[in-house]
DNA sequence: TCCAACCATATAACGACGATATACGCCGAG
DNA sequence: CTCGGCGTATATCGTCGTTATATGGTTGGA
């Protein structure tokens, strides 16, 4: 049985590390758990470095099989979206993992890492042939991935924080909405039609010099009131 | 001379951490580096944490004295996007001192970090005070700090990568696009006229049963059309 | 003036860490 | 049966952070 200890290492090592700290996990605490030697390990592993990677690269690689699972969905802004929130929810779930990932300076370096970056680019290019980038691929993934590494980061910090609370959506609506087009339906669009009619009620009373004749600016300020106060229908979702 | 000694201790280290990792200077090399013992650098800093904790607040608080240097400015916001700023640019200047005061998930423990994340709020106070805040100062000062941290260490994990180019202006301008509300002055909201009728207009279209009688909605499209052809006066900048 | 208390620093060492040179046993191929 | 290679164990290295103990230099009071 080749892989036997070896998966076993990475095993104990994945349980160790998900009630510890990173460094606060030895070769020898590992070894101990494990049952076996400190050559043992070096043998598998050839470094600490090593070990760690092996057990991050199998949590990340659990974590894109789960983002393959499902597949690309028809929208694919709706992959972004649940895209970020995997990352988040990853990150609150293997937090050694995911500091040990993108605390330092060296997470560029990791392919499982770049995997899921390049994952991500995928999605930016399809949005980008649908016209509804605002950016190229190449700048957005950096914008968001550093965005929503950084909410992880703080997340998995203080997950408990009353102001965290839906911290991680407020980041991701605030770089999705700089980065892609929201281009809203026509349903959407007739709902809109009382705070589009405020909005140039609101602009109007500003002008100082509007090209309409008292009387027409009076009417027109009474249309626009009429059509402002309009109880929006269907306020579903 | 009480504090010679400590300095120039806080200096030495300052000037390895410079040059290289965090975890590659050791007590042994500050010692050397410094011409003292170990128990001397203990009976100061008590701690090899507390040692890099002097170090890192030293330099924070320079990057603290500069924020505070110029003050606050008329428009808080101003003093919002060159706060993000200074705080890039600081990661960017001292590397090892960031990533050792945010790469972890001890950052919240830092005083001089919590000090920063004071002066934020202070900042978003008083925009919230002028009415132009879109949500709590409590809610704003993590949505703005993380994406700020996590642009932050992207730029230091690879400061010339191409695709980080205008990277932080990227994140800031859509975190803060999303935090704060981008008033435009009265003669821009007099030239946005047009504009705001024309997005009326094609509202009004696309609404299949608008609150009006066939007459009204004839007269306010006349209306808005006079409007929205209306020329926009003196097209500055 | 002398002494005692105190503070800063030095000597030497402890325990734990990551890592390794070497040796032992097992097991399939000849 | 033997023999080479692979996996594992023994014992140890050098370094790390840290500290118990001791020493010198300064100072305030008797």
């Amino acid at each position: 049985m080749v892989g036997s200890t070896r998966q076993h290492i990475l095993d104990v090592t994945a349980d160790l590390l998900r009630s510890t700290d990173v460094e606060s996990v030895s070769i020898r605490d590992v070894c101990q758990a494990a049952g076996i030697t400190a050559p043992t390990l070096y043998h598998h592993f050839g470094d600490k470095r090593g070990l760690l990677e092996a057990v991050a690269a199998e949590g990340f690689a659990r974590y894109l099989a789960e983002k393959h699972a499902d597949g690309p969905s028809e929208d694919p802004f709706d992959d972004l979206v649940t895209g970020w929130d995997r990352h988040v929810r990853f990150g609150l779930t293997h937090p050694a993992f995911y500091v040990l990932m993108y605390g330092g300076t060296r997470s560029h370096e990791h392919p499982s890492a770049q995997e899921g970056l390049r994952v991500l680019h995928g999605m930016l290019v399809r949005l980008a042939e649908q016209g509804r980038l605002l950016t190229t691929p190449e700048e957005a993934v950096p914008t968001i991935h550093s965005a929503c590494v950084g909410t992880t980061l703080a997340l998995v910090a203080a997950p408990d924080a009353p102001a965290h609370a839906d911290l991680s959506r407020r980041v991701r609506d605030a770089v999705l909405a700089a980065v892609v087009k929201q281009e809203q339906p026509a349903e959407q669009r007739t709902e809109a039609l009382p705070g589009t009619a405020r909005a140039l009620l609101a602009t109007l009373s500003a002008h100082q010099d509007p090209p309409l004749s008292p009387g027409e600016k009076l009417l027109l300020t009474e249309l626009l009131s009429r059509l402002a106060s309009t109880p929006a229908p269907g306020q579903a979702s």
